[in-house]
DNA sequence: TGAATTAAACATC
DNA sequence: GATGTTTAATTCA
């Protein structure tokens, strides 16, 4: 769940698994640390407040980001390595593709909400094919795969799964693109693609029961992109017909918190820029990391006990460290800075970064930072500490402790729940208060009785 | 043995 | 040429 990040397994526990990886004191399993090229990718794709990235862009934050690729950016020493991109992104079923229709450029990559696990895709591995199966099952790739990206939509309506509802709130999305933007699941995943769509509903707990409490952030999240026009909000209400009609704007900063995790605006944090091609970048701000994710997970739904203890007692104080950090975007010079930070992030592998002030790029920063250095901004903690979510902030504050097996125990279980309850409460009051009834069903009995279930 | 890296063939735009 | 998909060889835990 929660994709690579997100979920539990935030990675490919393979051999090599999460603990090898980032634990192995020491030795590195790759030139650039413990992070696998799939990790990588998923922390690229995360930072993004729309947690979505075009190629490109991903090559673009591993220069960034990763001291290792810093110096392999260039056409000749790149090709190794962006293959190998290339290759995890198409060979994991983690990663989904969307169709990219507003620049008409490469498609954009995202974390598949099903987790897909870090693993294979379901259709990988048809190892031992024989060239005829191997063509059948193929799923007539080529001809698929154009037929998808070209045709409507609605071609393969019937295919299960073939089909993603519109996708709005494209950090790049204007109103007439919005209406286009589609997605064209690989055959691969075709398989959760309804799932996928299903869960782009606030309430998809049908679909698997899992609790899997972090499926939601990364995909709910972008409907909400603040920057769309009010006059969009009918078409995100077509998803569902649910929560994504908030955007227009009531959201208060509170609220938006308060919706649980249903819709997350990012927007407000994040900083995006255009770029010549008219393409808009938007990097992000909470850097990777399960720990970051799952905290990012938190303050959607709510920032968790801490916050809304905060909230409740309102005595947690003002981080004014957050703020910093949330300043500190602007500006190019926090290149170094940035990294230090970032690398912290990406697998504790601070010793190198942090003796290598990184001056992000020989070259001018300006360029890049005039189209995306925002990216850099790294600051792992902007996602909260944008001014709208204020109210959220304590939990930068406390980084929320993974969630052990311990911590659940019976008492901080009970504190959730609790807050639980209140989030679906606020979130069923905003509901009710933003769309008058309007025949929106939410009904949050189930989830509240399940959870309260002893 | 499976996950991951790397290389490369091949297709599409 | 960039982007994507696949296959395959190889390494590693």
């Amino acid at each position: 769940a929660g994709g690579a990040a997100a979920a539990g397994p935030g990675r490919a526990e393979g051999p090599r698994g999460p603990g090898a990886a980032a634990r192995k004191g020491g030795s590195r399993r790759n030139a650039w640390g413990n992070q696998s090229y799939a990790e990588l990718i998923s922390q690229a794709i995360e930072s993004a407040p729309e947690k979505r990235l075009t190629l490109a862009q991903i090559y673009e934050w591993m220069v960034r980001f990763v001291p290792y690729f810093k110096d392999k950016g260039d056409s000749n020493s790149s090709a190794g390595w962006k293959n190998s991109i290339r290759h995890n992104l198409s060979l994991h079923s983690k990663f989904i593709k969307v169709h990219n229709e507003a620049t008409g450029k490469s498609s954009w990559w995202m974390l598949n909400p099903e987790g897909g696990k870090s693993g294979k895709a379901p259709r990988r591995r048809a190892a031992s094919m024989d060239n005829s199966s191997k063509l059948a099952k193929v799923r007539g790739k080529a001809s698929k795969k154009k037929a998808s990206l070209q045709a409507a939509p609605e071609a393969t309506a019937d295919s299960p799964g073939s089909q993603f509802p519109k996708w709005p709130g494209s950090p790049s999305s204007r109103n007439n693109e919005d209406s286009d933007v589609w997605t064209s699941f690989r055959p691969r995943t075709s398989s959760n693609a309804s799932t996928i769509s299903a869960r782009l509903s606030p309430i998809m707990p049908e679909q698997d029961d899992l609790p899997d409490e972090k499926l939601l952030p990364s995909l709910v999240y972008s409907s909400a992109s603040s920057n769309v026009p009010p006059t969009v909000t009918e078409e995100l209400e077509l998803i569902d017909g649910l929560n994504l009609m908030s955007p227009s704007s009531s959201m208060l900063p509170t609220q938006q918190s308060a919706s649980g995790g249903l819709v997350q605006r990012d927007s407000s944090f994040s900083l995006r820029t255009q770029n010549s091609a008219g393409q808009t970048s938007t990097f992000g701000t909470s850097l990777f990391n399960p720990v970051d994710i799952s905290l990012q997970s938190s303050v959607n739904r709510f920032s968790g006990p801490q916050t809304l203890e905060a909230l409740l007692t309102s005595s947690s104080p003002p981080p004014s460290d957050v703020m910093m950090t949330q300043v500190d975007p602007i500006l190019p010079q926090t290149g170094s800075r940035l990294n230090s930070q970032t690398f912290l992030l990406l697998g504790g592998q601070v010793t190198q970064n942090k003796t290598s002030p990184v001056n992000p790029r020989g070259k001018p920063l300006e360029q890049q930072s005039e189209s995306r250095s925002a990216s850099a901004l790294p600051s792992m903690l902007s996602v909260v500490a944008s001014p709208q979510n204020t109210a959220s902030m304590p939990t930068l504050k406390a980084p929320v402790p993974a969630p052990t097996a311990q911590d659940r125990l019976p008492t901080d279980l009970d504190v959730d729940m609790y807050m639980e309850n209140l989030e679906c409460d606020v979130d069923y009051i905003i509901n009710s208060d933003l769309m008058d009834g309007e025949g929106l069903d939410f009904n949050f009995e189930p989830i509240l009785m399940s959870r309260l279930d002893p």
